[in-house]
DNA sequence: CTGCCCGTAAACACGT
DNA sequence: GACGTGTTTACGGGCA
């Protein structure tokens, strides 16, 4: 899955918590297993509450209601919002499953039934995966939407707030999950049963990422996963209760009022939490927060959309960044390949076959170079002979550039990136800061480190030139000195990554997905049919290469998007990577057809024209010999 | 084991 | 003096 794709698979994760935490707040419910009443219908005028909140203002509404109509009107327009999304999320989840499932029928079909259903089961671990992440995510909105509390009110607790996972509890679930049952069970049990699958999956992450503040703590041994607690997203109000009372006590936010019975809550509600100033503000900032989770969910679904557009799951308008990986031909592909540097119009390889479902194309749903490049920069991963760099960053920078990720790529091949990415090649060296800054999140900290680096390689590496410029000096690169350079062996040890991790300052959320994703390996690159199409499309697709026509959008303070740890990022593909989980994208296609020991690509040559492996082992090197761009081939530095 | 690459840290010089 | 820029050295880790 490339770095975009993950993202998007993150939106679409983030419809299911952004259900969840619009249905608790709607329901002004803190506690996931408090909502087993039905508060009893209070007669509001319709036209006022099916106003949105954006309609109307809080102030407005509290001018134009009486104090027991304003409380009536929340209840009724949450009720009637809950229903509304209700039904959406149910046919999203109807039209995911769907999609899914032909997925799996398709894999089905195929010889090599295996490597579908172990990549079913890493993509559902990687979507809960998402769906924590998104839930942190969305907490921080809540966070943020609760800033807006007027001082000396009432605060809305946290803990009302689903909380993010610990990792020792996530550990020991995917203990739980792989113990429970092998991998290859788990997917004949999940994965070849979508229709329940997705729901499982669901109620799965729901119940892992339900507060730890349990009232009911599961005895042990007791696998959270197999009792999940689905009152939290339960909101069907049996009579006799309450929308705002919950075990036993009040869930007016802030409140939590022990309360013995309904009764009790009712006159406390009434004497506590009448219409006064305090209340309003609570009311006024529980509608932020759903507000906020109502234009989340806009956002979510429109990107769920985008992205199943972008898989073929559905037809809609194709997302500007994410190009299908299509079969492509191998004259288009030598024909993309030659732009191989950054400015060389990039042309993403429109599909020259008829398009085959994405969805029995492994590489093409779950692709990218980045799964596996994510890890050290010293991953040594050089565009110098198939253009990786550009391509990748041009694939995937959205994903660098929000997500804290280290870029696979050293310092130096980022710098020529940098500078080939101008017009007139050359940048000084505050504009290659700022290039680093501003494409990847990663490198918007540790200033003094990365920035040391930069001065270092430009400095140590023959292929930086300095000219002395009008305005100062300026950094070119000289291309020839640049292909001098040994040509890099790819590295990809485990010590590369405990060297990253550790260097890193992240510590949860990792192991449990590692270990989910080790466990899930699925060698979607058995089929040369998957090599021979999507793969060489992946190798040799240059995309949109213009990549600072987009940088623009940065978000300076880069958290206006769904953002993995880099641990997380990186542990969850090292960890796949690590168990053989090929993901195949643009360059990472290469190390992953490497990843597997001879197979249909022998050690010498591929079936591809034009292409030769210059580096047996892991991750070689593959060069394109009739590149123009390099007429002297790669030549190893001596 | 060795040589190389790479990242990191640091010292130092120089100019503004 | 602070800061940015540029150079250089040293060191450790990883890999072939």
């Amino acid at each position: 899955m490339s770095p975009v794709e993950l993202l998007h698979f993150q939106q679409q994760q983030a419809l299911q918590v952004a259900r969840q935490f619009l249905l608790q707040q709607a329901t002004g419910l803190s506690s996931p297993s408090s909502n087993e009443g039905k508060q009893p219908a209070v007669q509001v005028p319709v036209s006022v509450a099916m106003m949105s909140p954006q309609m109307i203002t809080p102030q407005q509404m509290q001018q134009i209601l009486s104090p027991p109509q304003l409380q009536a009107l929340l209840q009724q327009q949450q009720a009637i919002m809950l229903q509304q999304l209700q039904e959406y999320y149910k046919k999203q989840q109807e039209q995911l499953h769907l999609q899914l499932l032909t997925q799996q029928q398709a894999g089905k079909q195929q010889p090599k039934e295996q490597p579908l259903g172990n990549k079913q089961l890493a993509f559902q671990q990687q979507l809960l995966q998402m769906q924590q992440l998104q839930q942190q995510h969305l907490l921080n909105l809540q966070r943020q939407g609760l800033v807006s509390l007027p001082p000396g009110q009432g605060t809305v607790p946290l803990q009302t707030l689903p909380q993010a996972v610990c990792p020792s509890d996530l550990q020991q679930l995917w203990k739980e999950v792989t113990a429970a049952q092998p991998v290859e069970d788990s997917i004949k049990q999940e994965g070849l049963d979508l229709t329940t699958n997705t729901s499982n999956s669901t109620s799965f992450s729901a119940a892992k990422v339900s507060p730890p503040i349990s009232h009911h703590p599961l005895p042990n041994g007791q696998s959270t996963m197999h009792t999940p607690r689905r009152d939290s997203s339960s909101h069907e109000e049996t009579p006799g209760s309450h929308p705002l009372y919950g075990h036993g006590e009040c869930k007016w936010p802030g409140c939590e009022t022990l309360c013995e019975d309904l009764g009790q809550f009712v006159k406390h509600l009434n004497t506590e939490h009448a219409l006064d100033d305090r209340s309003t503000a609570q009311c006024r900032v529980q509608m932020q927060v759903v507000q906020q989770l109502e234009i989340q969910l806009a956002k979510e679904s429109e990107r769920l959309q985008a992205m199943m557009a972008h898989l073929h799951m559905r037809p809609s308008e194709p997302k500007p960044f994410s190009q299908p990986l299509n079969l492509v031909s191998s004259a288009t592909l030598s024909k993309s390949t030659s732009d191989t540097f950054p400015d060389g119009l990039p042309h993403p390889p429109t599909s020259a076959t008829a398009p085959i479902t994405p969805l029995r194309q492994g590489p093409s749903v779950i692709s990218s170079s980045t799964l596996h490049n994510v890890g050290p920069i010293r991953r040594r991963n050089s565009e110098k002979f198939c253009t990786p760099i550009s391509s990748e960053l041009a694939q995937n920078h959205e994903f660098y550039k929000n997500a804290d990720v280290r870029p696979p790529f050293t310092y130096a091949s980022l710098i020529r990136q940098a500078i080939l990415e101008t017009p007139d090649r050359q940048l000084t060296l505050n504009e290659i800061y700022n290039w680093f800054t501003r494409m990847f999140a990663y490198f918007r900290r540790n200033t003094a480190t990365w920035k040391n680096a930069v001065r270092h390689n430009l400095s140590l590496h023959k292929c930086f030139v300095r000219v002395e410029n009008v305005k100062g000096a300026v950094w070119t690169v000289d291309e020839h000195e640049y292909q001098k350079r040994r040509p890099p062996k790819m590295t990809g040890s485990p010590t590369l990554v405990k060297n990253m991790i550790s260097g890193l300052g992240y510590g949860a959320l990792n192991a449990s997905y590692q270990a989910a994703l080790a466990e899930s390996s699925f060698p979607l690159l058995n089929s040369p049919t998957m090599i021979n199409t999507s793969s060489a499309s992946g190798m040799l697709h240059v995309g949109h290469d213009d990549v600072s026509s987009t940088v623009e959008q940065v978000n300076s303070n880069g958290s206006n998007s769904p953002r993995l740890s880099p641990q997380q990022y990186r542990s969850a593909w090292l960890g796949a990577r690590g168990r053989g989980i090929v993901l195949v994208g643009v360059t990472g296609l290469l190390e992953g057809l490497g990843l597997r020991d001879g197979g249909t690509w022998g050690t010498g040559s591929c079936s591809l024209p034009h292409m030769a492996r210059d580096h047996t082992g892991m991750e070689g090197v593959w060069t394109e010999s009739f590149l123009g761009l390099h007429p002297a081939g790669p030549a190893p530095r001596g």
